[in-house]
DNA sequence: TGTACATCAGTGAACGCGCGTTCACTGATGTAC
DNA sequence: TGTACATCAGTGAACGCGCGTTCACTGATGTAC
């Protein structure tokens, strides 16, 4: 963000962002128009259209903000972590660093109510989860890199990574239906499932 | 289908479905219009919204079909079978008798190019995903049944079946955009990648 | 420091489009007696 | 077997709606000299 022409940009956009949030948490997703939006931050409806593709993507920015650190910090994990290792480390560490991120562009109680939006709207749902298999795509190639293998060859970086984002969604949607919905309870139901994890897939429940 | 009316009605259905499919295996989803498809079958474009909700939902009627078939499999698997083997068997037997399930409504080959399309296009990929939780959820209920656990106080049903998912998701990914593209070589990948899945996740890939 | 030009964010108005809904209606099929 | 009525799949036409696109344009900011 160098010049004062790119600083007003990103105002903008977070303008945007800011007022999309607060409409859709309000009012619903399907209940607010892109002209609500535009409104809202008195610019005009084509303006919205040079910064997000369609609607479905301003529901998603903040979200995808999330996505971006948890991939940026998976990156940085040091190589001689085994995968799965990694990932663990990676949202863990992420969770904790989220708020400051977030808090940057919307105040977090908002993300969070967005969250549940999504996780209610059919069609944000539907976007959200086409998009978490497109993260997935990308991180088992990161993982495939740090191995020194080829995903095209070895199925295990995105096996491993498919079970691994399974088990994250779970904790998502968990979360999001629990009474306490905070980013802190978040970071205890992952750790609680990530442990539980393995023992589910190789013990015996019923003697268990 | 006992009396003539529902007959008749069942045979509408169908025939929407395959100048669906046929349409969009053709032309593309996005390139084909609800009315496209009823001047097909030369019905009222009202009649088409009488059999589906929308435009998605003839799309994947057919999908629904097979998930029909392996939930029921599920269900069907003997009690004493681990939970895992019991997914692992019921959708393996499920890929051997889908071809006939199939076939009673349209084309296996229409089928399987109607799977291609979803996978492309992405809100119909979105909707399906979507649709596979709905599933994840129905599955983890009949599991935790069988187990004599309660899915709200034991997170191990959803988990299993979430990582179960998360393999099978791969599988069908790669077998949409592998060269050999029939029930046979998805039968193939799903027991490959459900052998590499177990080493995938406990096993120090660099030493193997 | 000033001028001339280039870039590009934002404008405003109009519109195409197809999905999905609404209405009052017809006529074939099902059922009760 | 026939009649009278109920049910319900399908009709046809009209339309609301909001998304996303298109156009030629303005004016603020950036840059080169």
């Amino acid at each position: 963000m160098e010049t004062l022409r790119q600083r007003k940009k990103q105002r903008t956009r977070e303008a945007l962002i800011r007022a999309a949030l607060e409409l859709f948490t309000t009012r619903g997703y399907e209940g607010t128009t892109v002209d609500d939006i535009t409104d809202a931050v008195e610019v005009s409806q084509r303006t919205f259209f040079r910064y997000f593709a369609n609607k479905e993507e301003a529901a998603l920015a903040v979200v995808e903000m999330a996505v971006a650190h948890f991939t940026e910090a998976v990156r940085e994990r040091p190589p001689h972590e085994a995968p799965l290792e990694a990932l663990r480390q990676a949202v863990l560490e992420g969770w904790d660093s989220l708020n400051e991120v977030i808090e940057s562009v919307v105040p977090v109680e908002l993300y969070l109510q967005m969250y549940r939006v999504i996780e209610s709207t059919p069609v944000l749902l539907a976007a959200h989860l086409r998009r978490s298999m497109e993260v997935e795509e990308t991180l088992a190639r990161v993982i495939a890199e740090r191995e020194g293998l080829d995903v095209a060859a070895d199925p295990r970086p995105r096996l491993a990574v498919a079970v691994f984002s399974g088990v994250m969604r779970v904790t998502e949607r968990q979360w999001s239906a629990a009474a306490d919905f905070s980013l802190d309870a978040m970071r205890t139901l992952t750790v609680s499932y990530l442990e539980q994890v393995g023992p589910a897939l190789t013990e015996n429940w019923r003697t268990h």
